[in-house]
RNA sequence: CGGGGUGUAGCUCAGCUUGGUAGAGCGCUAGCUUUGGGAGCUAGAAGUCGGAGGUUCAAAUCCUCUCACCCCGACCA
């Protein structure tokens, strides 16, 4: 008899630990903060990023790569970039038997090593722009690793662009935070707030950063991508200069966007119950699983047969649909199993409904229960599975809306974080006030949101001008 | 880097105080019975007790050194 899962409300970090380790997403390797991606966890993965990839060739980039290591100077050219990089910076100082001349630095992000090339590929305005992306893998050497959510080594794709004028890459960096807004709610089903990063929390490197917010079970907040207004910084630093129409010399405007593998996390604990996982339909490596149910070895063909003739039409609609014929487990196990990894739709067969014609389902997010015919099932399914994405976004938006709270007194604010949710409250602008709440309370300025109530006020802490409220709350 | 803790079967852990030839549950293998919400019984396979050294007739257990990992703090996508 396996262990029942611990409940979110128990200890809500160990449930995400646990979950991630029993749906198979992953598991913690043997160097520390880095972990194994399971088959079902990496199907998750390939179908979020061909979803991305898909979105950023129709915004027209194409994609490239460039390599792991990069040479410890390339780093030390931004000096912001070296400064917020350096403590997290894995180094290869060692190789072929022999001490290195000049270390190498595994990538932490690739901007320094993609614009050292860029400088060689723009001679000319007619150069521009460049919209190239890369899936990779990066590594930063994290305090606290967290499967999915903060591991040294992660998977990600990272965007670099190189454009002719400010206006031009500061639209691509817009253009860019909305594609991940939509993946987010269109895919994930996660909602997310749009906004502009403090210069505390910015890029170590860029002008600004703009980002997308999401509230996770337990009302904190997770930055799950940011798009980045680099200006002329990086530029400056390579020395990468076009020759406009007018003959003039000009530095090249840059913008560098990413998401990772911490969306698999995001997912995890946007829509997770204590049961287990609950995947999108849109991005689950099985939507539908069937599940036989029979006795003896006499029943077995029969009912097996039967499922292989159901999923058939439903497999030529494009759902993803698995038959679960494991002779080891019966069928309660296999119930726990499924629900456990997420799976959104679950038949069940036996010959019971087979006399009359019909199936037994189950619908993870909302736990119902229910019969229905074998005929119409090609057509119901895929109904289920649409029910399922809205139903599982609308349910997130309402989680979101019911945890979010406008604060005007600090003396509530700190009462109040500790339960988590998002907090609309005003700032006087200043770096100083914002350090005083990270220490008072250890809740940071998610982002100033484009967004919602935009009207001036008065700041919570000082009492100074405002121009309007801000998200506050604890991250991930 | 400070404080605390843990290394024993694939996994989770007991055994250590008080030294005496290695245990449980889960998992795994085989067989039988089962199969509509995490099956039962029987039999079995499986561990240089993190590593090195020492004390002792005898070390998982006591001593010394060492390595690794975990938690809290600092730090951070």
């Amino acid at each position: 008899m396996a262990e029942k899962l611990t409940s979110q409300s128990k200890d809500y970090p160990r449930w995400y630990n646990e979950v991630v380790q029993r749906a198979d997403l992953a598991e913690n390797a043997p160097v520390r903060g880095s972990m194994i991606i399971k088959p079902y966890g990496y199907s998750l993965w390939e179908n979020m990023q061909r979803a991305l990839d898909d979105m950023f060739k129709a915004t027209g980039h194409v994609n490239a790569y460039f390599p792991l290591l990069i040479p410890e100077s390339f780093l030390k050219k931004e000096a912001e970039h070296v400064e917020g990089f350096a403590p997290e910076l894995a180094v290869v100082t060692h190789a072929g038997g022999k001490k290195l001349e000049e270390p190498y630095v595994i990538r932490p992000t690739s901007e320094t090593i993609i614009w050292d090339t860029y400088r060689r590929w723009i001679q000319s305005y007619r150069d521009l722009p460049i919209l190239i992306n890369q899936w990779a893998n990066v590594m930063r050497w994290e305090m606290r690793p967290r499967l999915f959510l903060r591991t040294t080594e992660f998977l990600w794709q990272e965007g670099h662009t190189a454009h002719a004028t400010k206006e031009e890459a500061h639209e691509e960096v817009l253009r860019m935070l909305g594609v991940y807004a939509k993946f987010a709610e269109e895919w994930m089903a996660v909602p997310v707030i749009q906004g502009v990063k403090t210069d505390r929390e910015k890029f170590a490197g860029a002008v600004s950063t703009y980002c997308i917010e999401a509230m996770m079970g337990d009302g904190k907040s997770l930055q799950a991508g940011t798009s980045h207004d680099l200006g002329q910084n990086f530029a400056k630093a390579f020395e990468v200069k076009y020759l406009s129409s007018e003959g003039k010399e000009e530095y090249v405007w840059a913008t560098s966007w990413g998401v990772s593998t911490r969306l698999v996390g995001a997912i995890v604990m946007a829509h997770g119950d204590d049961q287990g996982l609950i995947l999108p339909p849109k991005l689950a490596p099985v939507q539908c699983v069937i599940v036989p149910i029979y006795r003896g070895d006499a029943e077995r063909p029969i009912v097996l047969d039967a499922c292989e003739r159901m999923a058939l039409p439903l497999r030529e609609k494009g759902v993803r649909i698995h038959i679960d014929n494991r002779d080891q487990y019966r069928p309660g196990y296999k119930f726990n199993d499924w629900e456990q990894k997420g799976v959104p739709v679950r038949i069940e067969v036996g010959p019971r409904d087979l006399a009359k014609g019909e199936v037994s389902i189950a619908i993870r997010h909302s736990g119902e229960k229910s019969q229905e015919k074998l005929e119409g099932l090609s057509d119901r399914i895929p109904a289920i599975l649409e029910e399922t994405q809205t139903g599982l976004f609308q349910k997130a938006l309402d989680f979101r809306a019911a945890n979010t709270h406008v604060c005007d007194d600090y003396d509530e604010f700190k009462a109040r974080i500790n339960d988590g949710g998002f907090f609309l409250a005003h700032w006087d602008g200043t770096r100083e006030t914002e350090d005083q709440i990270k220490k008072d309370t250890k809740a940071t300025i998610r982002c100033i949101p484009f967004e919602g109530d935009l009207e001036p006020g008065k700041c919570i802490v000082t009492g100074k001008s405002s121009a309007q409220r801000v998200i506050l709350a604890k991250a991930y």
